[in-house]
DNA sequence: GGTATGATTGTTATAGTATAACATGTCAAG
DNA sequence: CTTGACATGTTATACTATAACAATCATACC
């Protein structure tokens, strides 16, 4: 692993890295290394589509729809059929190492995979860009609403639209 | 309207009135009722197919797919083509009245038209059941976490899917 | 090495969800 | 009674997702 994921990252303590200026390049490429990790620790196995799925999301801070991932799967060599892309995705939200955002019917990358966090999306409609917000606060006021009535919360979906600094500038 | 929502209707102060047992007419006579004040209020027509498939929201707790209201429908005389239901279903979820359940690609009356609210939905796996639970909490942590990268939230999706008590126990 | 085993990928086919675009009909204001 | 806005009906199509089976690859074991 690059790091502990407290140093040596600009960006990383910040909430949500993916709308301010930051070395993306190392970001993913932190994810990546982490993901690779995580995958062996498992004894599972990162193969080339999983891999190159991931790699693909990592390239932005977008969400992209399974058939965007399978165009670019096909443009390079792998199958290009629906249960390819669909399958590999799977795998990622899986292991979280990706998230579907279900207001998009689109998945991204997770960008602090390893770390327990059931997470929270803002997602810019201005710009697009999907960041991972620190959701421990959310999630226990769910938790505390759920309880009321005893019901037990398994997974959960928790998704913001809006606009992102840059974008409530340009508007 | 039949009540302010705090008297007289068993359940109502209950976050999540859908998993208790209620006198499941009333609450969804009150919610009819409310409706067509709330429509009326803002000069709109609830229409003979916009009331219908309320009506069929609120026959159950559940989420129905736009399939299953438009195959109703369509029993009764309507149009039998997906726009007569999206149509209905989007003209609902705008004036409130009606919610989408993105994890199920369903919808699901509302239980508490005209109060404000960004509501957080508690999903049965068990039985199906959707109950909408108070969110304000849920959303005042969320406000938060977004406030912290200058985010600012205009819609919000908030869901968590689990089991609720009866369900817990038939586990 | 050979081979049984299970996991992964590829492919075909189809199911399920949603919207664009246009024609027709309805209603209320003028 | 006509105009204009809204609502509904219909055709066609786009987008999202999965079931089922075949072929391939990796691994562990003999």
């Amino acid at each position: 692993m690059a790091h502990t994921h407290s140093d040596s990252c600009p960006g990383c303590e910040v909430p949500d890295l993916a709308f301010a200026a930051h070395d993306h390049a190392h970001c993913s490429a932190d994810a990546l290394s982490r993901a690779e990790a995580l995958v062996a620790e498992k004894g599972l196995r990162l193969t080339p589509v999983r891999r190159r799925v991931l790699e693909i999301l990592l390239e932005e801070h977008r969400a992209l729809g399974a058939y965007d991932v399978l165009t670019r799967l096909a443009a390079e060599g792998f199958g290009n059929q629906p249960p390819v892309a669909y399958r590999a995705l799977d795998f990622l939200e899986e292991q979280g190492l990706a998230h579907r955002i279900r207001r998009l019917n689109a998945f991204t990358a997770c960008m602090h995979p390893g770390e327990a966090h059931a997470p929270a999306f803002l997602i810019c409609r201005g710009c697009n860009v999907v960041a991972e917000a620190p959701a421990a606060p959310v999630m226990a006021a769910l938790q505390v609403a759920a309880g009321q009535s005893g019901f037990v919360i398994e997974r959960s979906t928790i998704e913001a639209l809006g606009l992102c600094p840059s974008c409530q500038v340009a508007a």
